[in-house]
DNA sequence: TGCCAGGCCCTCTTTAGGGCCTT
């Protein structure tokens, strides 16, 4: 989207969705980790909406490395409310939109296992900005978060590694995920399905799948 | 006590290994 502003990218249409981040305190909830931040943004015909933070209390103490990590200290989150109520207010915002994180595996782990701490569901499917930026930004240095924001000069003024501002810069990255698919093939803005199928197909296969796309919703 | 992930994707592949992403 070069310097232009995702205000400006001329998205319209594009499904409602919730863009969403956790911080944690480590990589895997089946090894006992605890989500201790989430962020998150809604997104209407491309515009943010609506916005969800909150820091909770996992009940353990975060290593240094997750301190300096996230800039998240053992003492802000001593007067955090716990997971299980935060996790609550979260399910309500999301509904039972559609979701969409950087690598979604890592934070549909979290989402599914707070959330089952407290029995609760949602009924929304997550699309990864990871696995489409692999297939349509072959060309960005690597795919981390951080890079592919640099690489599409979106701006960036804040902390990364914070849940609400890297859940932002996910919200901004699947714009322009979206107005790459305008620019390079013909496809204005591209449904929701479409971003799974392009998630799931393999990158030998996609030329034509954006092209068919491309003839069919233009 | 201390162990410490999982999924995708490429390739010197499929009877496997290792890098990339996320904290």
């Amino acid at each position: 989207m070069g310097m232009m502003g995702i205000e400006e990218s001329g998205i319209k249409r594009a499904d409602t969705l919730i863009v969403l981040d956790f911080e944690t305190t480590g990589l895997s909830p089946d090894m006992g980790d605890r989500t201790i931040e989430v962020g998150a943004v809604k997104l209407v015909a491309g515009d943010v909406v609506e916005r969800f933070q909150a820091l909770m209390n996992p009940g353990m103490r975060i290593s240094g490395f997750i301190e300096s990590y996230t800039g998240i200290s053992n003492d802000m989150l001593d007067s955090a409310p716990p997971c299980g109520e935060v996790m609550a207010d979260f399910r309500a915002f999301i509904g039972d939109y559609n979701l969409v994180a950087h690598n979604a595996s890592f934070d549909k782990r979290f989402l599914d296992a707070e959330l089952s701490r407290i029995s609760h569901t949602y009924g929304g499917a997550f699309g990864c900005s990871l696995l489409v930026s692999r297939r349509l930004f072959t060309a960005a240095p690597n795919h981390k978060l951080g890079t592919l924001v640099d690489y599409l000069n979106i701006e960036a003024k804040g902390s990364f590694h914070r849940a609400l501002y890297d859940a932002e810069m996910t919200a901004k990255l699947w714009i322009g995920i979206l107005y790459k698919l305008r620019r390079s093939y013909g496809i204005d803005d591209a449904p929701f399905s479409l971003l799974q199928k392009i998630m799931k197909t393999p990158k030998k296969s996609l030329p034509s799948l954006l092209a068919r796309y491309s003839i069919e919703y233009s």
